[in-house]
DNA sequence: CTTTGAAATGAACGGGTGTTCAGTTAATCT
DNA sequence: AGATTAACTGAACACCCGTTCATTTCAAAG
């Protein structure tokens, strides 16, 4: 049977790739199979392929459009200033947003490896925009002496790293607030980088 | 055709354990196939199954045994003292150690949700062992007023996330060698607790 | 030289995989 | 009311999965 009431092309679209960043993070892209996603959504497996074209394309749409998201959202919650104010509103911005959104973040870096080679290609370079936008932070910081990395290159990837170990720990509910939690991670940043 | 030329018990479940691990690894645990490992070795599928019950045990076994090792050289590698220079034990330690068993160390941590619900808890029983060993120098350190942390427990978590993410970017012959690597992190972290 | 048994083969098992497609249903358009 | 067509079904395709097991091979023991 079909389109039991009303059209649902615009709401079976989103529902599939809904369901599949779900299970792909918990379960991992090569753990899932297309059935499984299809009977998450309620229909059946030959549906998905009215709105992707494989599987593969699946998993890439999900990430790029996850990188997409970050970096516009970054791009509008960078106010600019001195370089100690856009130190803490990144740091402030990746927990959040990944706190936010723990599935796609989750996919994002886990599921790398799972990319054929053109997609992680392009995947990579999102990824690379976005650390950049850090580490040309800590530069600024460092040419106006504000900062004290002996690295910054490799201070930008600490930091990153740091940050995003908020996901592994991280559950709604838990002893501290987001914003608590942000601003923890926060002070350690600073120190990092701003020096003893 | 078998046992062409010598015993090949001792040299083949070694072989095994090793292919499985890189493969796992590079790949994922649901990505590869009992035939591809069997492949690697120079042996057919079933012949796996005089080293392993199942694949699910294979997986088990390797994350178990570099636990053991990770927890054994900790030990081996803590000479006590002052916080301070036990916590640039831990640090050099950390990264030194991840630096060397790429393959083990991304398993281990990438592979968690692969394991079976009673396997994953031993693991991260084991987990939790080697973080609790940081945390134990942060808090002695804090009582003795030598760190300033203002939440152990989660500068414990990020120190670790933060050296950790040494695996995701080190390859060797790189611009830095190892213990250049391990300096400018254990100077990062010592930063962190520090305080400024 | 025969016997033994460890080590490995290769075929088979039931079941799951991503993907395709002719056919069916029902909401909308004329 | 009838035609159209978007949305979906359900069966089929060829192939791969983890695992088992009777059988074969051959170094070593008696």
């Amino acid at each position: 049977m079909a389109r039991k009431t009303g059209s649902h092309a615009d709401i079976t679209g989103p529902r599939i790739r809904a369901a599949a960043e779900r299970l792909f993070a918990r379960d991992g892209y090569a753990a899932v199979s297309m059935r499984q996603i299809a009977a998450e959504v309620g229909v059946q497996a030959g549906a998905l392929y009215l709105y992707t074209p494989d599987k593969q394309t699946l998993l890439f749409d999900l990430m790029r459009a996850h990188m997409d998201e970050v970096l516009a959202a970054w791009a509008a919650a960078d106010l600019g200033g001195a370089p100690i104010a856009r130190l803490e509103a990144f740091c402030r911005f990746h927990v959040g947003f990944h706190l936010d959104r723990p599935d796609a973040v989750f996919l994002s870096y886990m599921e790398l490896r799972s990319l054929e080679p053109e997609n992680f290609t392009e995947i990579e370079v999102m990824r690379g925009r976005y650390e950049g936008a850090l580490e040309a932070i800590l530069r600024d910081g460092q040419a106006a002496g504000a900062f004290a990395t002996a690295d910054t290159k490799l201070a930008a990837l600490a930091v990153i790293a740091m940050l995003t170990g908020v996901t592994t720990w991280y559950r709604e509910g838990g002893r501290l607030s987001r914003d608590e939690v942000a601003g923890r991670y926060w002070e350690m940043a600073r120190r990092m980088v701003v020096g003893a």
